[in-house]
DNA sequence: GTAACCCTTGACATCAACGTCAATGTCAAG
DNA sequence: CTTGACATTGACGTTGATGTCAAGGGTTAC
């Protein structure tokens, strides 16, 4: 299939299709006449892609998943790489979650000094 | 002062005071040669961005604390603008956290099926 | 042959808060 | 008078994942 299809399917932009190739993420085989020409293990390579993507990895950590793929892996996380950028991620992860506490517990003490009467509902007390 | 020493005294760089200028939250008076020339009043208000700043605050969301502390207020949350600031990103804090804790079980649970051995340690179940 | 789509590459634009140069001016001390 | 530490404005670079436009070529249908 050529790119159109492709991003119709996968539900992405051509622009990123083309921007994954760059990356180095979507290696394209063409046609006689120029243009990407795309098959099925294709369109599971964006879907892998974009999945990761909307879990907030970066296409740095997608590539490993993507890597798992080409190498003949029936899952993109069948590989030990893709385990470790999980166990990586889900730190970044929690050290961000941790990040937001801590602010929010600032704003809400602010917001609280600010007015007093608009901590009632608040919940949080630390 | 000059900008140097305000830098040096608020523990930011010059150039972040003049994009502050540019902004248009922090006007500074000129001396005859050209130069910035800032006073104690100018220090509390970087100190009060850069506070804003830290907890995640942009540079337009600490505006109104700004515009308060000029007006004379002695804190920057003593205006209901800043007040309603704090209520909004307060929410949007919330949102965040949402957003991570979701993020979360899903690669923990992703990781889970990579690795079942990996996830003993987790704690999260859903 | 021409409209209507599809494709190609290339390159600049976006967002925020600055970092980092470049080229130049000011001023106190020696 | 020069060195050196400060200041000025202006402008491009950073980061990531695209959006968007330009200028052109390919293919199919009528």
């Amino acid at each position: 299939m050529r790119i159109g299809e492709l991003a119709r399917r996968a539900g992405v932009s051509t622009r990123a299709l083309r921007y994954y190739e760059q990356q180095g993420l979507l290696p394209a085989r063409r046609s006689s006449n120029g243009y990407r020409d795309y098959d099925e293990a294709d369109l599971k390579l964006v879907s892998e892609i974009r999945s990761l993507l909307t879990v907030g990895f970066t296409l740095e950590d997608a590539r490993p998943f993507v890597d798992c793929l080409r190498a003949g892996n029936e899952a993109g996380n069948a590989c030990p790489e893709s385990v470790e950028v999980y166990r990586r991620k889900l730190a970044e992860i929690d050290e961000q979650i941790r990040t937001l506490l801590g602010r929010r517990a600032e704003v809400a003490s602010q917001l609280a000094d600010a007015c007093p009467r608009c901590a009632i509902r608040t919940g949080a007390t630390t």
